[in-house]
RNA sequence: AGGGGAGUCGCCAAGUGGUAAGGCAUCGGAUUUUGAUUCCGACAUUCGCAGGUUCGAUCCCUGCCUCCCCUGCCA
């Protein structure tokens, strides 16, 4: 960890910048092109992220390009929304693309021209087999497959009926066309895949201009060669599909067709414990309405994530930190809370908020300081200040106060003192309780002399918050649990549904009286509310001119204590 | 079972034929008007297992075990 590219991430070593490396020493390369390959078919998850901090993390550093492509082939899936939404993720994680944003779809006419080429070099065929059929003659596992009678059309009626498929002359799913491999090969992706199939759907760029749809392998491996991309770096399922993506482009290159061959790289899927990022699975919480949408703070998607005060510079980090390997792993919620953290702590202004409130009266007040200056951060001066303000009535939080201490308790007793943060110390002298033996309120003297200095002749060790009761905002507090109560949702031991691992205390609304500073605030700005944890002004719900105070926990702050 | 991958500390993860980086977590301790931050210190005689080669192996060889991926006209 020690070089730096462009977004000040240190930099951890892998396998894939090793090649890369080795690719500029030996001049195999002069620069190097990555891309990153999104299907708009949904919105971006943390995994992603780990992609995208990869693919233009390795750009930047070595001074490349990096490019956004589309995988735009299969229309059925795909949205301008998802679109829309992929773009400016991108964006919000601080990175950029080089050039015009690509499309696979650009590539349609060049990709049936080269489809043309396989069926003239007879390395292509239009078969008529429906889609059962073409199962029972892949064979399986084990088995090898058998070729399919149509395997053997001339290249003449080939080309002609591959013509007539485009001209929308066949039903859908009646015909398709294949590449002539090996049928017997122990890799089933070579066993004549599919590279073009009839489907008659609007795409949302070529609209109903075609009606015959190209397919991933032979699409994604034309398409980083025609971009010259020099690593495609992908997951690690696409291990089998290199041969594919290998054959395809080389083809071409002996024809003269493509003029580079980029080197296809799989590293391991990032997992997060306690969540699912499967499109399917996601979908399915949002559809179910299990969560408010694809942006619910609780969701491991990147508009999610934001929304909970995730920064993109903490998102960064974590990628960097999760680093890059082809081992299996599952990644440590503290793992990614802490890379949030570490990147909240010096930007997030400190403020306080009360959320069990506890009315403390001042006995003594009307001799004191009603307000003074306070920073927003211990260390950071250029956070700036606010003025807090004191009045006879306070609210401290109830887990702050105890009858009688119990080992270890730092905070305020009947009979003890505790530091007001940023005001006096206080000594506590009556709880006043209702009939029930509930404490309904607390009598405290403040030491007049004590602002801005420690008490003589005796150590205050205790700090607590608190809010002014006439100049306390009242707020409205979501706070987050993790969605599920297993670490794993989608792979339990009993094969139950990951649904019934939600955890039914995901979410809380609580509410809490916080410093008038708070007014001031604009949405998605992150606070930290001392001794507790950092919370964000809501996206969507914060508005301070309507007195709609929201906010969402973005996470707790460490706790030494307990 | 055929093919393709992976197994290094609780979780990530470097590493190399020469005697195990780092981060997170954890545990101590110091400072602190956040039990936060910061700062010190501890934390794998051991690299899935068993053999072999070697002066020497986590790195090389052999065998075994475990886990993941592959039988879409999805990507």
């Amino acid at each position: 960890m020690n070089k730096v590219n462009n977004n000040d991430l240190p930099v951890a070593n892998n396998f894939i910048r090793n090649i890369i490396t080795e690719d500029l020493k030996t001049g195999k390369h002069t620069n190097i092109i990555t891309r990153f390959p999104p299907e708009p078919n949904g919105y971006l998850h943390v995994g992603h992220a780990k992609s995208i901090c990869l693919n233009f993390g390795l750009a930047q550093e070595f001074k490349g390009k990096c490019n956004l492509r589309f995988d735009d082939t299969n229309p059925e899936k795909e949205s301008e929304e998802y679109v829309k939404s992929i773009e400016e993720t991108i964006k919000w994680l601080g990175f950029n693309w080089d050039g015009e944003v690509k499309h696979a779809s650009d590539y349609f006419d060049k990709l049936y021209e080269f489809a043309v080429y396989f069926i003239k070099q007879d390395l292509a065929y239009v078969c008529d087999l429906s889609a059962f059929e073409m199962r029972e003659y892949r064979g399986n596992l084990t088995e090898a497959g058998k070729n399919s009678p149509y395997r053997t059309r001339s290249i003449e009626e080939n080309l002609t009926l591959f013509q007539a498929m485009k001209n929308g002359e066949f039903a859908d799913g009646s015909k398709t066309l294949r590449l002539k491999i090996d049928m017997s090969s122990p890799n089933i992706n070579l066993r004549d895949p599919v590279i073009y199939r009839i489907k008659r759907a609007s795409h949302i760029r070529t609209g109903d201009k075609w009606c015959i749809y190209p397919m991933y392998d032979y699409t994604h491996s034309i398409s980083d060669a025609l971009e010259n991309i020099t690593h495609s770096c992908c997951t690690l399922e696409f291990e089998d599909h290199r041969p594919l993506y290998d054959w395809v482009i080389s083809h071409l290159v002996t024809a003269g067709l493509l003029n580079s061959h980029p080197r296809q790289i799989e590293f391991s899927r990032l997992a997060l414990q306690y969540t699912v990022t499967s499109k399917r699975k996601l979908n399915e919480l949002v559809q179910l309405g299990l969560v408010s949408g694809w942006d619910d703070p609780r969701m491991p998607t990147l508009v999610g994530m934001r929304r909970k005060g995730y920064i993109a510079s903490g998102i960064r980090l974590f990628a960097t930190r999760c680093g890059v390997s082809k081992s299996p792993n599952i990644v440590d919620v503290p793992f990614l809370e802490s890379a949030i953290r570490e990147e909240l702590e010096s930007k997030a202004p400190r403020i306080m908020a009360v959320f069990d409130p506890l009315k403390v009266v001042l006995t003594n007040f009307d001799q004191g300081a009603t307000s003074r200056n306070a920073s927003f951060h211990p260390q950071c001066d250029e956070l700036g200040e606010r003025l807090v303000e004191l009045s006879q009535e306070i609210y401290i939080d109830q887990s702050d106060f105890l009858i009688d201490a119990i080992p270890g308790w730092q905070r305020l007793v009947l009979g003890g003192e505790v530091r007001l943060r940023h005001s006096y110390v206080i000594k506590c002298h009556e709880v006043i309780k209702n009939r029930a033996g509930e404490i309904l309120e607390l009598r405290c003297s403040i030491d007049l002399n004590t602002l801005g200095k420690n008490p003589e002749g005796r150590k205050v060790k205790g700090v607590i918050h608190w809010v002014s009761i006439p100049h306390a905002v009242k707020a409205n507090v979501r706070l987050y649990e993790q969605l599920f109560t297993e670490v794993q949702p989608d792979n339990a031991e009993d094969g139950r549904d990951f649904k019934e691992f939600i955890n039914p205390n995901s979410l809380k609304e609580v509410s809490a009286f916080i410093e008038p500073a708070i007014k001031t605030a604009k949405p998605e700005q992150v606070f930290q509310f001392e001794r507790v944890g950092y919370f964000v002004a809501d996206m969507k719900d914060f508005n301070a001119t309507n007195n709609q105070f929201v906010f969402n926990k973005t996470v707790s702050l460490k706790d030494g204590w307990k």
